[in-house]
RNA sequence: GGGGAGAUUCCAGAGUGGCCAAAUGGGGCAGACUGUAAAUCUGUUGGUGUACGCCUUCGGAGGUUCGAAUCCUCCUCUCCCCA
């Protein structure tokens, strides 16, 4: 399904049907009726949107996108909405404060780079069903507002919009007009999709059903047309937690802002039981190989084969085949039996390939060879710990290693004999935490 | 408008003149164990110093005292009750 960029290979199978696939999968929370009906009588279009509200998505959108991929994948058509003009509003489901508005020109960038991420997972050149990405902002640069009150507003009540939990949730912390008709902008698109490419169904997170019924009772008012919905279920993780957030902050798609190696150990270390749901979810395994690797998983759990296997397929997807490899024979290297000589023994491309997401600062040669205490090598010049007391803690509690090596005298002269490649110090805070120093 | 309670180190919450860098719990971090898990146990959680110490910190500004998180005055903010 993957090549070895990790670009997706579009592969025709009609027999299969959508609603079902997303059942088994997990990923289907509400549906309208007569929805499967649809689906079953003809190629459907079908969007999704997505927020600009950052110049990356976040793992959270990699659920749409797969249910998109999904889409393609059973042989009807999907089309990428990127918010425009509804991300000049603010959607105000789930959010229980007013929105900060971005500037156009911030829009613009986060537009350009999110289209460029979706055009990774869906084909856009196999004929009738090709992916298509589209702007909002197309057909509403133009709209004036009068327009958009007396031929849109005049069909849907206020009672009606008044009546949507996002927005009765804001009614007592207070909400704008400019929030309040995000529902009305977002129906519209809609029915916009609806007219001018025969698009009869949005698909979404739970959060969006309200603003896609909006759409679907817009469309029936104004065409007599049906339209239809399904919506996905909110990720959650068995612990409770938010998912897709470390103590970083979001797991992003682009690797600029979440290496590859952080991407593939985020997946790594996943719960047992959130494991078995998230291959089903990000991945395109099939039903009968899926179950025999969570048998096998529970036969032996500390293997973590499910884990394994699960980043290994979202890191190749996301980012190539290459910085799978990478980060895989990385990991290995800081977590399996990686010793100073597994270190030393590595030629110096892979080496720095290996520690590409890891962070580096930097020192000079002349500072190393005259000799340089640990507690200023880690503190001062290198910024590691924010005080001496607390780099000291860290050596008597045993949680320090140079080059793999446990240090336990906080006192330690560090010279150009540490050095790894007459050049590295690999710098190892408590069990994850790798820095590395460069001598310059 | 009247009356009362309070503001403490990441959070909750003790402390009511010296023994307070400040109990306890939570969270964080680390160590052991393990599956780079969960649970558990241990250590640590203002800065500096090897250390008795020293420096900065208990809403803000002043004051009393040999000595203040603790007492006094003013200010700011929060909560509660009555109108």
């Amino acid at each position: 399904m993957v090549d070895s960029k990790g670009k997706l290979i579009f592969v025709k199978i009609y027999t299969m049907n959508f609603v079902e696939e997303l059942r088994w999968r997990g990923m289907l929370q509400d549906m309208m009726p007569g929805t499967e009906e649809e689906l079953k009588k003809e190629n459907t279009t079908a969007y999704i949107g997505f927020d600009p509200t950052s110049d990356s998505l976040h793992i959270g959108s990699l659920v749409q996108i797969m249910i998109l991929v999904h889409f393609q994948r059973c042989g009807h058509k999907p089309i990428a909405l990127v918010g425009g003009a509804t991300g000049m509003v603010g959607d105000p489901s789930g959010k229980s404060k007013e929105r900060n508005l971005l500037s156009k020109e911030v829009l613009d960038h986060n537009l350009a780079c999110i289209q460029k991420q979706l055009e990774k997972f869906l084909n856009f050149d196999c004929g009738l069903n090709s992916a298509e990405i589209v702007n909002n902002y197309d057909w509403f640069k133009d709209m004036s507002f009068l327009d958009f009150i007396r031929d849109t507003g005049k069909h849907i009540t206020i009672n009606y919009m008044l009546a949507k939990d996002s927005v009765k949730n804001r009614l007592n912390t207070g909400m704008s007009f400019t929030e309040f008709s995000y529902q009305l902008v977002q129906g519209y698109d809609f029915y916009w999709l609806y007219k001018h490419k025969n698009c009869k169904l949005q698909l979404g997170g739970s959060d969006q059903w309200g603003n896609i019924v909006t759409g679907t009772e817009l469309i029936r008012r104004m065409e007599g047309g049906d339209a239809f919905a399904i919506t996905s279920p909110l990720l959650q993780k068995t612990d409770g937690t938010k998912f897709g957030k470390t103590e970083e902050g979001n797991v992003w798609l682009d690797p600029k802002y979440t290496s590859p190696y952080k991407f593939y150990q985020f997946w790594l270390n996943t719960a047992d039981e959130d494991a078995k749901n998230y291959i089903k979810i990000f991945t395109l395994l099939q039903q009968e190989e899926i179950e025999a690797l969570v048998e096998e998983h529970e036969k032996a759990p500390h293997v973590r084969l499910l884990q394994k296997k699960l980043a290994e397929e979202i890191t190749t997807m996301v980012h190539s085949q290459e910085d799978y490899h990478n980060a895989f024979e990385a990991s290995q290297i800081l977590f399996g039996k990686g010793t100073s000589e597994n270190l030393s023994k590595l030629d110096e491309s892979t080496f720095l390939s290996l520690f590409e997401g890891v962070p580096q600062s930097e020192i000079t040669k002349s500072d190393l060879e005259k000799g340089i205490s640990l507690i200023d090598l880690l503190t001062e010049k290198t910024g590691i710990f924010s005080s001496n007391g607390e780099c000291k803690r860290f050596v008597q509690g045993g949680g320090l290693s140079i080059n793999k090596n446990k240090i336990n005298d906080a006192a330690l002269l560090i010279n150009s004999s540490f050095l790894l490649k007459n050049k590295y110090l690999l710098i190892q805070k408590g069990r994850k935490n790798y820095f590395l120093v460069l001598a310059i």
